[in-house]
DNA sequence: TATTGTTATACTCTATAACTATA
DNA sequence: TATAGTTATAGAGTATAACAATA
């Protein structure tokens, strides 16, 4: 498998690596106004899609569910997340937002504004543009599971 | 300041977020490779520029300097780094990289293949565009410091 | 006085292994 | 027996505050 190092791809490379600092600052940022950490707020988005099986919440972090328990007991401590039954199965736990929490989610995700203010800069022509370069740089293994 | 929320827009951001994801699993697995943690790859690899003092690292991991102690304690466990004097300044300790950190730093930047491997498929003209677009997006802005 | 690095402390995230209750 | 979630434990990163050595 072909690596190329020609100074244009280095360049290329180091941009990356500065929009994922960026991307995570910004992230980390946003989170901490809202008294939570990186993790808490990654979940509560998670759940503001859906209610969530423990161990679902695992695969999507990509960490051992052992972690998600602590997690989730911090969020639900503060009022934002409640554990429900699952009625098709008695073992599962689905992690679901209260209304604080989905308040939350919201105001988190309307402070996200990396990606989208400086995108507000190109034009029409060029999001596209950066749109299809992503997506072949990312082939098709972007689903997230 | 216009954040807008059309659906290409979105689109991209979520792109976007692809990229940070997967760029930060493969940093970590590479880093795993070698028995590192995310924190101590990305130290090693500065060190591996220059010789840098604690208080500089603090400044460039945005974190603070009570926390490089304890990483540089670990990686200087491993014989991959070493403190040294800064004879300008009896206060302040410099962080080397010993031959093994340097070699450990190397083979770790080789194996960071994400974002030159998937570039490869990128014809010459579509990486320019890339850079230019990804400049645009960061501004200014994109020193480390 | 101000700065550099360290220590002490506490919290969160992480993985591993063992446990429980269901299936 | 297998799976879902939890607990217990230990290691790593993080911030805060207080400290010694040096500027």
């Amino acid at each position: 498998m072909v690596t190329r190092s020609d100074p244009l791809t280095l360049e290329v490379v180091e941009l990356i690596g500065a929009v994922v600092a960026r991307y995570h600052e910004e992230y980390e940022g946003a989170a901490a106004q809202h008294s939570l950490t990186g993790a808490q707020a990654r979940v509560l988005g998670l759940l503001a899609l859906e209610p969530t099986p423990m161990r679902r919440i695992a695969q999507k972090l990509k960490c051992e569910p052992s972690n998600v328990t602590g997690i989730i007991d911090r969020l639900e401590a503060r009022g934002l997340v409640e554990r429900r039954p699952d009625p098709a199965d008695r073992r599962v736990k689905l992690a679901a937002p209260t209304d604080a929490g989905r308040a939350t989610a919201a105001r988190l995700r309307d402070s996200l504004h990396f990606a989208r203010e400086p995108l507000a800069g190109l034009s029409d022509q060029e999001r596209t543009t950066l749109r299809d370069l992503l997506r072949r740089m990312l082939g098709e293994g972007t689903a997230e599971e």
